[in-house]
DNA sequence: CCATCGGCTGGGAGCGCTCCCAATAATGCA
DNA sequence: TGCATTATTGGGAGCGCTCCCAGCCGATGG
C-alpha cells in the first residue's frame, strides 16, 4: 500500500498540513521542520496522490496534445517531430506532463472527448485539425484551454491560434521561382479540407498574379502532403503539361516524391521548391520554405499555460513568419 | 461549472447512487429509472470527475507508453509507428487512454518516474530502454505493472517482455541465401552493446552452422544500423574478400548502404538481405526480415492488461516470431 | 387481507489531498 | 521580564465519486 500524507505525518511527528506545505513549497515552513517532512518523505517513498490532489485543487498539471492523424502520418512527417519537440520543451520548464493522443476514427474521437472533458488535463493543443472536426467546440462548450496549431478552416470557430502565415510562405517559394526565370510553374496541393492548403495554394496564386502569370488549372495537381501522393501528382502534371519548367510542392515530402518522378523522367530542367524545410529537404538539397515548426510548438504552449493561468476573454492568433532556404533544386 | 452527479442526480428525481449505477453499467436499476438518468445526464452534459472517480476506484483508465529516445528518433524510425499503431489499435477496443511520452535528459527521467509513479497511470509500456535506466525497476518496487518493448540487456531485470525472435529472423535471412545456392555469405552487424545485434549475430551464425559452413571472420563486420555505416562495412567486406556472394545486414538501412556501395562497384552478382522490413525496404525491392512490429504493440498490451487486471506472479516473456520477405535483392 | 420476499433505491462513509482558520510557539520591543 | 506581534502549526471541512448497507415498495402466496 502506497503511504497517504497522514502516515508521512505521523512518521514525522508533524501535522497533515504541514506536510502539505513542505510538498508544494510554502515558504512558511521552519526550515527544521522542513528538513524532518523530507526525511520522512524519503523514507517513506512517499508520492503524492495525483487524483486525490487534483480533486481539491482541479489541477492535474497535465496537457493533452491531441494530433488528428493516423500514427503513420505522425511518425512518417518531420512537422510533427518538430511540433513535438518544441512543445515538449516548453512543457518540461514548466513541471507539466504531455499526453500525447493520435485519432482518425470517429470511436477513438469520441472516447477521447469523453476523456478530455473528464478533467483529465487542464488545457489541450491541437495539432492537423481537418475541418469537420467538432472537438474545438466541444472543449470551448466544456470550459477546457484550447490552442490549436494551424487555423481551422471553419472561419466561425472562434480558437486560440499559432499559426503560420502559409500563404506568405507559398508566396515566397513561387516569387523565388519566378525570380530564377522559371514561368509555367504547376504546384502540388495539400489536402482542401485543411486551411493550410488552401493558403499555400493562395500564395501560389498570388506569386504569379504579382508576376502577371496567368495561372492554369492544369498546372495544379492535388495530393495529402505524403511522398507517394506527390509522386502520383507530379506524373499527371508531367502528363497534361509536359512544357512545365517549377513545381511548388506544398509539403516536403510530396516534393520529394516530385524530384523521384522528374528524376525517373529524366526532367533534371525542372525546379521543385518544396514547404516545410525539415530535415529530409537538407538532405535532399530541396529548396523550401523553412517553417519556424519548434517555435511553432513552444508558442503553442506559452498561449496556453497563459490561458489555463488566468482565463483571457479576447482570442488571440499568433501568426510566424516563415522563410525561404535556397537549395540546389531550384 | 461542470456539473456533479448530486446535481444530475437531483435533475433525475432519484438519488446519487442511482445515477452512478447508470454511469456504470449496473444491471439492477429499471430501464426506467435508467432512461430518465440518462436523460439527465445528456440534458445536463454531465461527465464524471475522473479523479474523484480514480481516487475510490484506485484505478486512471490510463496506460503509459515511455519511449526513452529523443522525439528526432522516435519520429525517424518506422519501427516506432508500427508499435505505436498497434498499441494504440489494442488500447482504445479496451477503453483505456495511452499517454505517450518520450524522455531523454534525466531531469525529464525524474519528472516522469513521480508522474508514473504518482498513480497517474494503471501501468506502463516501455521502448526502447536503456541499460542503465532504472524506471524498470522503480516501477517494479512501487508496483506499477509494466511491459518492455525488447529484452533489456540487463538478464537480471525480472519485467515482463514482448519481444521478436531475432535469432530466428537471422536464421531464416542466411538459411534463405544457402536455398538461393549462396555459400559465402557475410554479415553487417548491429552495435554489439544491444542485445538485438548480439541475437542476430547469433542466428547467422546458426545457419551457417546449419548448411556446414564454416564461418569466417574475415566476413563479419560491425555497423551502427545507419545507411552509411553499411556502405563503410560493405566496402571493407569487397576490399577483404571480393569473392562473397551475399550478405545479411542487421537492418534495413544498412542493407540500403551496403546495396549502393556494390551497385557502385558493379557487384550485381551478390545478394542483400535486411531485417526490419521497413516500408523503406518494400521501396528499394530489399529481401527483409519482417519483424511483427504491430502485433509487438499489441501483445504488449494484451500483457499489460492482464497485468493490470489480476497480478500475475511469474515473470513473462513473449517472444514474436519474424518471418521473412523475399524481392529482388535476393 | 396480511406477512414475506426480493428487486431497487437512497444516503452515510470515506478515498487522500488542499484550503482555511484558529491555536500555539517564537520573537521583538519597552 | 512582560506583553504585543508575528511566524508556524494542526485539524476540520469538503472536493466528487463509489461502495456498502439498510430501507422501501410492489408482488406473491397463504
Amino acid at each position: 500500500m502506497r503511504p497517504t500524507i497522514e502516515q508521512v505525518a505521523a512518521h514525522a511527528g508533524v501535522g497533515r498540513s504541514t506536510v502539505s506545505r513542505v510538498l508544494n513549497g510554502s515558504p512558511k515552513v521552519r526550515q527544521k521542520t522542513r528538513l524532518t517532512v523530507q526525511k520522512a518523505i524519503e523514507e517513506l517513498r512517499y508520492t503524492p496522490n495525483r487524483a486525490a490532489r487534483s480533486l481539491v485543487t482541479r489541477r492535474t498539471d497535465t496537457v493533452a496534445l491531441v494530433i488528428s492523424e493516423s500514427p503513420e502520418r505522425v511518425f512518417s512527417d518531420p512537422f510533427f517531430a518538430g511540433v513535438v519537440r518544441g512543445i515538449a520543451a516548453q512543457l518540461t520548464s514548466s513541471g507539466k506532463q504531455l499526453l500525447m493522443t493520435m485519432a482518425r476514427s470517429s470511436s477513438e474521437r469520441s472516447a477521447l472527448e469523453a476523456y478530455l472533458g473528464g478533467g483529465h488535463v487542464d488545457g489541450v493543443l491541437l495539432l492537423s485539425l481537418h475541418h469537420d472536426d467538432p472537438l474545438p467546440s466541444h472543449l470551448g462548450e466544456l470550459g477546457v484551454p484550447a490552442v490549436l496549431g494551424g487555423r481551422p478552416l471553419d472561419p466561425g470557430l472562434t480558437a486560440h491560434v499559432v499559426d503560420v502565415d502559409n500563404q506568405a510562405g507559398a508566396y515566397l517559394a513561387v516569387r523565388h521561382l519566378i525570380e530564377r526565370g522559371r514561368r509555367r510553374i504547376a504546384t502540388i496541393t495539400g489536402p482542401m479540407d485543411m486551411l493550410v492548403s488552401v493558403h499555400r495554394l493562395g500564395g501560389y496564386r498570388d506569386g504569379l498574379t504579382g508576376a502577371g502569370i496567368e495561372e492554369s488549372a492544369e498546372l495544379v495537381a492535388g495530393g495529402d502532403f505524403s511522398e507517394r501522393s506527390g509522386a502520383v501528382a507530379m506524373r499527371a502534371l508531367l502528363a497534361r503539361r509536359p512544357d512545365l519548367d517549377a513545381v511548388f510542392a506544398a509539403s516536403d515530402l510530396m516534393a520529394l516524391g516530385a524530384l523521384r518522378v522528374l528524376r525517373e523522367a529524366g526532367r533534371a530542367d525542372v525546379a521543385v521548391v518544396g514547404f516545410d524545410d525539415s530535415p529530409l529537404a537538407e538532405q535532399a538539397g530541396l529548396t523550401s520554405v523553412h517553417q519556424p515548426v519548434e517555435d511553432m510548438g513552444r508558442e503553442m504552449v506559452r498561449l496556453l499555460l497563459m490561458l489555463i493561468g488566468g482565463g483571457t476573454p479576447s482570442r488571440f492568433v499568433l501568426v510566424l513568419t516563415p522563410h525561404l532556404v535556397t537549395r540546389e533544386t531550384s
